[in-house]
DNA sequence: CGAAGAGGTTGGGCCCCACGT
DNA sequence: ACGTGGGGCCCAACCTCTTCG
């Protein structure tokens, strides 16, 4: 089995061609060996609990090694809370090897093994059920993508900063999965109301806390949220805020011809039918074709706290995947922020710049820390990291979306921070 | 030759788990 | 018994390279 794969891995590495690694897997096709490392590897839904900082504890035991990869793969899916004796089980088997043959082993068990291939690819070749996978529409900057707009009727509603979650029935229950294809399991208040629906459609909204406290704004409730959902209790207290109805089997296809509105208006109908408290349609704030009325909506529902406003082209189709025909509408700040030190990043970006800690001033004009990683360039990345003076203790422009907290400490952060370039102009720190 | 697709970096903040005190 | 750090996953943004049309 690992000599196979190492074949295989030797050969994806010499190429930086899709076409040519799909042509080096399509020769694995019927060598299931070779087939079950890549899916233990690619599949998303199996955790080892093992990454590169439990790599690097040492043995203090030794035990005699796995006799074999597939055992250990079978050893991983079973024991994958991370303890100091599955990373010893670990290290007995790879210490077998060649530090080569290791750095794959740990790579295949971190799950972290970078071969320019992942999911998609693999289920190009091997087919769509080789690994499971669950894909939303997802949306497209506005701002980038404005032209796209031109000369077409759209349809705008309010964007949710909540947890993205798609209501699809399995044998007439509703399941609840995360945009990772996750279950979200014990949502049983949603669960029941969802019976309401017309199970021959797959529903797709952001779950929301149900009455935040008058004085929580959007960030608040966000994490109020996350800290329900991610959590193993019974999740009551959620609302399921619908955006988009889509026929199952097109879900299930890939796409639906049915148009934005048609669909939004036809899902509003149904909610309003039902009139659930836990089921909320996501109504349309807006149809029209005039973009110059983007920009006040926006300012109309970033006021009072909301994330931004989302874009759909009235006739444009429901598609399970990255799409122009969704644009989200955010407005991101700017800060002029210092720059206390640099630290090297990892895989490809190891031995060159992978983020700086900077130095930026809270509402209260008080000094905080966080770092920003986003927005370098290659040849940054390699001039700053063998140049540090270039940025240290320089001011440098970042874009931002918000100001953070988190429920450890009084420090303020910044959510989503992004690198622009240095501002030679400047020496102090400025926050817009 | 530009758009689309795919892959790989990076951020803050939440949970749970394992481990050390 | 409790605090801390690691891993995993939620929210992402952005860069780079290849292939498609």
């Amino acid at each position: 089995m690992l000599e196979k794969f190492i074949e295989l891995v030797n050969k994806l590495k010499s190429t930086t061609g899709r076409l040519e690694k799909e042509a080096f897997l399509r020769e694995y096709k019927d060598n299931a060996d070779v087939k079950a490392v890549l899916y233990f590897l690619f599949n998303p839904y199996i955790v080892t609990g093992i990454s590169g900082k439990k790599l690097k504890k040492k043995s203090k035991s030794t035990q005699a090694p796995a006799r074999c990869l597939s055992l250990v793969l079978e050893y991983f899916v079973k024991n994958n809370t991370g303890r100091d004796v599955d990373v010893e089980y670990l290290h007995a088997f790879a210490g077998q090897y060649s530090k080569d043959i290791q750095d794959i082993i740990y790579g295949v068990i971190a799950k972290d093994l970078k071969l320019g291939i992942q999911e998609k690819t693999l289920n190009k070749v091997f087919g769509a059920e080789f690994i499971p996978t669950l894909n939303v529409m997802l949306a497209e900057s506005f701002f980038e993508n404005e032209k796209y707009l031109d000369g077409k009727e759209f349809v705008v509603t309010q964007k949710l900063d909540g947890v993205r979650a798609v209501l699809i029935f399995q044998n007439d229950t509703g399941v609840f999965y995360s945009r990772g294809g996750r279950v979200i399991e014990d949502l049983i208040d949603l669960q029941s109301e969802a019976n309401k629906l017309d199970k021959n459609y797959v529903y797709d909204g952001e779950l929301l806390i149900q009455n935040p406290k008058p004085e929580m704004d959007a960030a608040e409730i966000y994490r109020a949220t996350v800290k329900i959902t991610a959590s193993d209790d019974i999740k009551r207290g959620i609302t399921f805020n619908i955006f988009d109805k889509v026929l199952k089997d097109d879900f299930i296809a890939g796409i639906s011809q049915t148009g934005a509105l048609v669909r939004k208006r036809d899902m509003v109908a149904e909610l309003e039918k039902i009139n659930s408290e836990l089921l909320v349609p996501v109504s349309i704030l807006f149809v029209g074709n005039d973009i110059s009325q983007i920009p006040a909506l926006l300012d109309k529902h970033t006021q009072n706290g909301e994330e931004g406003i989302m874009v759909n082209p009235s006739d444009s189709p429901y598609e399970c995947k990255r799409t122009k025909n969704l644009l989200k509408v955010k407005k991101f700040h700017t800060a002029d922020v210092l720059v206390l030190s640099i630290e090297e990043g990892g895989g490809a970006n190891k031995g060159k710049l992978g983020a700086v800690h900077v130095q930026f001033m809270g509402p209260d004009k008080k000094l905080y820390t966080c770092k920003v990683g986003s927005g370098f360039r290659q040849d940054d990345r390699e001039m700053y990291f063998a140049n540090p003076d270039a940025i240290i203790g320089k001011i440098i422009e970042i874009g931002y979306f918000e100001l953070s907290k988190n429920q450890n400490d009084d420090n303020y952060s910044l959510r989503f921070p992004t690198f622009k370039h240095i501002r030679h102009d400047k020496t102090q720190i400025s926050m817009h």
